[in-house]
Parts: C-alpha cells; sequence; structure tokens
DNA sequence: GAAAGATGTGAAATCGATTACACATAAGGA
DNA sequence: TCCTTATGTGTAATCGATTTCACATCTTTC
C-alpha cells in the first residue's frame, strides 16, 4: 500500500493524503473519504520515505558495550525517559564488548534515520575520533570524558579517591583489631584503554590509598574485562599466589561478585567440612575468610542477595537524562555550544539490614 | 554529500558511481578517479535511499521487554551470532515492560528499514496478534508460544513440572528429618497474561506438586511483576502473613534474589543480635530460617553470589540462534512453512561448590 | 464591489540512491 | 567477414513519501 493507491482509491491526489495525514488543507469531505479508505486498508506511511524527504525521523540511536548490565540499563532508561517524553523514540545496538562493532554501529546509525546518537562510552580510538569530528548527526557521549562530542561523566577519579581511603581506613582498623599489621590490599581493574574506570577510577584509588600512606603492590593487582568471570578467575589467581590478602578492590561490582564467588569457593577448601550444609556455608568462609570486596556501580542484585559491600553510587540515570537532553538541545535547537558535564558520586557503605 | 556530487567531481554519471560501490561494469580507469574521489570527500551513501529502492537492508530489529535482564541477554547474544555471521546487523528496542509501547516499537520496525523483527514475547495481546497476522515483514516470536508467527519458545510447563517435585520431594525429606509435617510452600508468580511463564510454568509446577501429593494454597501464593523488588515485597508480606511456609518458589531466579532479601530482612530481627556481627550474619540466617528458595532461568550471577538455588536451565540462547535462523530462512529464502519450535531444558540442583 | 486573506486542490519537483534500457565498443568464434 | 558475447557508459525511471507552486474558490473587510 501506498500514498498514491490510497489517493486513487480516494479520487484524491497523493498530496492530499500526505495534507491529510500531516494536518494541512483538506475538506471535511475528503477527509471523510481518506480516512475510510485508510481505515480499510490498514495503511501504514513508510517511514523511510518520509524520512528521506524530511530529514526528521524522531528517534535516536544509543550505542552500548554491552546489554545485561544494571548500570548501562540505567542509563538508558534515564534516555528513554526524557525522549519519549519529547516524542522521540530509542533504538539501542549493542557491540558485545567489541570496540570494533562499536565504529560499524555509529556508522549504521549515521546512515540510517536517526537524528541523533548517544554513545555510551568505553574505550575511545582514534577511530572513535575521527567519527566524532566530522559525523553527520550530532553524538553525546555518556560515560567518558572526549574533547570530540558533547560528553557527560562521572567523577571516577574522586570516587576512587574516596573508595581508596575508606579502604585503607578499613585495613587499618582491622591492624589495630589484630594487633599486627599483617593484609595487604588488592586490586582487580580494567584495561587502561577505558579512561573512565582504567585510568581515573584507578588512579583515584591508588591516590586514596597514598593519603592515607598505603600502597598498592605491583602483585597485588590484576587486569580483567568487565565480566564476572574474569573477576572470578582473577581473584582466584590473587588468592592462590598471595595469602595475606585482606581486601579486594574491584574497578566495577560485577567484578567483585566474581570475587565474592572465588573467595567462597578458594575458602571452602579451608573449611571443616562440617561447619555448614551443602550450599549454605557463604556465610560462615564470609565470617572466617577475613576477606573483604568492595566494588563501584551500586548494583542492586548484588547488594540484595549478599547485604551491600562498599560500594560507589554514580548517577547513572542522571547522566542518561542529561545526556538525551543535551542531544535534543543540539537537534532541535541547533545548540552549538560544546559541553561537557562531570556528574558526582555517592560513597555506599553497606547498612544494618532494615525493611524498606 | 550526494552520490551525484560524487560523480560531478568524478567526471562520470552517478550510475557508474553505484556501480562501482556494488560491483557492476566499470572500467579500472574510472574506478580509479571515483575511488579516489570518495577518499578525498569521505563520502558514505545514504543508506536510506538505498533501502526505499533495494528493499533490503540486511537489519533485523529485536523488540525486548527489558535490557538488564540475563535470560535476555543470553538470547539477544545468539541472534547476533547467527545474524553478523550471515551479514546483518540487529537493532533493539526496550519496551520496560511496558506491552504498550512493544506494539509501538513493533510498527516503527515495520516501517523502519527492517528485513525482519524478532519479538522476545510477554503477553500477547489482541493487538500483537492483528500485528503479527499482517505485518508487512516476517516475524519470529522467542519465548511464548503463538499461532499467529513463527515461534520459539521453551518447555515451561515440563520445566515447572520438574520443579514441583523437586520442591515436594525437599519438603518430604525436611518433614522425615525434623519428625513433623509442618511446613508450606509458597509460590511467587507473574501475570497470567504472560502464558509461558504466568501460566504454562505455574500450571505445570501445580502440577509436580500434585503428582506427589502436594498442594499450592491459595492464600501462599502471589503474583508480581519481573523485578527482584517485586519479589522482594511479595515475600515479605508472605513471610509476616504465615509462619509456616519452608519454600518460596519463585517463577525467575530475579524474582527469587528479591524473596533471599526479605529472608535475610525478615529474620534478622529473629535471630539473637550477637549472632555475627553486622552485614555478616546472612549465612547464619540461612542457616536456621530453614527457608529455602527457588526459582527459574539459572542466573549466573544469583549461583556465583549465593552458591546457587534450585532452578531450571532453558537454552535462551539457542532459542536466540534458532528465532534468528528462522527469521532469516524466511527473508531469505521465502520459506513460507509456518514452524513453531518448542526447546528443553535442565533442572539445576546447587553443587558443592567446586572450583571452575 | 474590489481587494485581501483564508481555505482547498493537484501537478510536479524533490530526497538519494538503484537499475532497466539503449547504445557503444572490443573481443572471440564460425 | 559477420555474428555473438562481454564489457562499459549515461539517461531516465523508480522507490514512497513531502512540499512548492500555481491556481481555484469562498469569506471578510473597507
Amino acid at each position: 500500500m501506498t500514498i498514491k493507491e490510497i489517493a486513487q482509491l480516494a479520487g484524491v491526489s497523493s498530496a492530499a493524503v500526505s495534507r491529510y495525514l500531516n494536518g494541512g488543507y483538506v475538506s471535511e469531505e475528503k477527509k471523510e473519504q481518506i480516512r475510510k479508505v485508510i481505515e480499510e486498508t490498514g495503511y501504514q506511511p513508510s517511514a523511510q520515505a518520509r524520512i528521506l524527504r524530511t530529514k526528521k525521523a524522531c528517534l535516536v540511536g544509543v550505542v552500548v558495550p554491552k546489554i545485561n548490565s544494571e548500570s548501562i540499563s540505567r542509563v538508558t532508561a534515564g534516555i528513554e525517559q526524557v525522549l519519549s517524553r519529547r516524542g522521540y523514540q530509542m533504538l539501542l545496538a549493542s557491540t558485545d564488548n567489541d570496540p570494533g562493532k562499536e565504529i560499524t554501529y555509529l556508522k549504521l546509525f549515521e546512515n540510517y534515520p536517526v537524528d541523533g546518537i548517544i554513545l555510551i562510552g568505553t574505550v575511545i580510538t582514534t577511530g572513535h575520533k575521527k567519527f566524532l569530528k566530522d559525523s553527520k548527526v550530532p553524538v553525546v557521549v555518556v560515560g567518558q570524558y572526549t574533547k570530540y562530542a558533547n560528553c557527560i561523566y562521572h567523577d571516577d577519579y574522586g570516587a576512587g579517591k574516596a573508595m581508596g581511603r575508606l579502604v585503607a581506613a578499613e585495613l587499618k582498623k582491622a591492624w589495630k583489631e589484630t594487633g599486627e599489621s599483617r593484609g595487604k590490599i588488592a586490586y582487580i581493574g580494567v584495561t587502561k584503554e577505558d579512561k573512565a574506570v582504567g585510568v581515573s577510577r584507578e588512579d583515584g584509588f591508588r591516590s586514596g590509598l597514598k593519603s592515607e600512606g598505603m600502597l598498592l603492590e605491583p602483585d597485588y593487582v590484576k587486569t580483567v574485562e568487565f565480566t564476572m568471570d574474569s573477576g572470578y578467575h582473577a581473584a582466584l589467581e590473587l588468592l592462590e599466589q598471595k595469602q595475606d590478602i585482606r581486601i579486594i578492590s574491584c574497578a566495577t561490582d560485577t567484578i567483585a561478585a566474581g570475587a565474592i564467588e572465588a573467595i567462597l569457593v578458594y575458602s571452602r577448601q579451608n573449611v571443616p567440612r562440617s561447619a555448614a550444609d551443602s550450599g549454605t556455608r557463604m556465610q560462615y568462609v564470609l565470617n572466617h575468610s577475613g576477606i573483604r570486596v568492595t566494588g563501584f556501580g551500586d548494583n542492586q542484585f548484588l547488594k540484595a542477595v549478599t547485604g551491600g559491600i562498599p560500594t560507589v553510587h554514580f548517577g547513572y540515570k542522571t547522566s542518561g537524562i542529561r545526556g538525551a537532553e543535551l542531544l535534543l538541545d543540539v537537534i532541535e535547537r541547533g545548540e552549538k555550544i560544546p559541553i561537557e558535564m562531570k556528574l558526582g558520586f555517592r560513597l555506599e557503605e553497606p547498612q544494618e539490614r532494615e525493611k524498606r
């Protein structure tokens, strides 16, 4: 069904049908005829043809590194909230942690009818920079700093520093309690190519430790992917290599979940078989292994089932909201002044469990 | 930059440029000229124009109910794997658990240039049926049975039944151990509008219990959303209303995570304050509350941090793979015979923690 | 009653690509 | 030599919508 056929059936010109659809001058009489024909045929105008002509899709493309992530879903929730309020729809493209695919999908969106793109950033390669510099459609980057596009990012350095301080304090407390200054801090981080998480967050963490007179020893640091699985393996290696770890700080809560699993698996071997029956030994282990885990991201799932670990809450939803607003300002009002926005954080320490 | 401008710059016709891009007859000499101009200008052909003409986008749209879900991400991983191998790309639209939005996004995809649509189904309303019946582009439904489109779904009834049997057996064992047949089974399910999870899975569960001579009492059943939060609240209510619950079976692992949290919160109040220090009381509670939780979906995150609960593994990735294959068969080979495919399951019981 | 303005209408151009077609030219086979 | 066949090339039609433009008609307003 095309607009021409509808026009023919209704005995009018295709222009009239188009006007009917878009609210131009059409007489009541013809309106009725057209309405009837459209109703009968179930005609739906082709969006591609309209967009080709009007250059307006009321669509925003969002490129995300992965789909199964609480933090990312919080960002997209924020984006979606703003977009739908302002009459836009959101399309997602997931790269599955493959920065190569990222460019592919960015280009896909650029040449498909979307009015703007939001990139939830991980690594910003030269390929990314080139794209950002001469993209045909406006782009906003969320989660990473870049000078090549409007961006919204989090205070990863500050968050890392706060966590570093907390961890150092915790360790000192433990030293005091046991009366001996044994026990070290391990860190499971991510690739340095990720400036926000791999560099700022980690640097901040080190600086926080340093301000308390502590240090991260090279042997106690591992670099992993953004997955629970790789966190698990790294933590297990650490535990097997070094017996004096008291705290494992992880770059994300997801990695921290893997570390928790590793501690449970590793410690079990040192727990008397009779301590608790199978599958219910976790708390015993956590109590007696004496190894603490910290993360970043304030994952609600993790908090619920473990009671929570020290972590950092970032305003992910807010960054989505601001990112979408920024983008729409560029799209609709042609806002030209480049903007970079840094959002704060909130340190979260495990609380007494309370009814909520 | 349009193809016309490129043609002008290279001193050829736009047809020649188009042939250059699509591998038609072009002399070496002109090829070189065109190549140079494209290189210099960074020209990228408009996908929308091409698709308008060719009716081929090499794109598949996937409509998902939410983005932050392990099961859904497994499905999309399967889809993506097949698509990229066969030269297609995947676009996602998340409805955020709003079936109303589902139709909107389905229609968006229908009129947007995608070659096919995969719907990860929740509820199939009459609106859905109507769409499926007269969609312009082929659609495959994953996760729900429907006669209005090719579909791939899981044996939810069988899985529910298996879980029902397991739970009944577990309860009997507990009765034997304690010597008294006190203790009941609670079930936290989802809306009956979701035929797979809300009806088949629950019916199967009841049938499994029945086959062991047990019954789900109406007061011990709650209906919630597909979220941890609503699972938490429902479980807390159950625990407060009924003191004799021994097992809480949940329709999904996510809901089960909420139930676990509820047990921890609820039981703490009955645990002597000194039993364990703050935040590390979990295992004590899990051991002594004597309340077990079961789920469906084999969530890896939950397994990692809790050691695992009885659950059911569905072949989510497989369903994504098969779904994408089905869709591409229709798109490329015009496969007409309607297909419905039922995938099996595997009951998962918590294992001894082992290194992996 | 004439000018100005609002309301209606369809033909045709347009968006940016692909491709059928007509027409060259060169090479190979009889 | 003549007839196929393969290789190149540009013009123009096409995809399905929107929108400009020219031209009607019908109200106002002075």
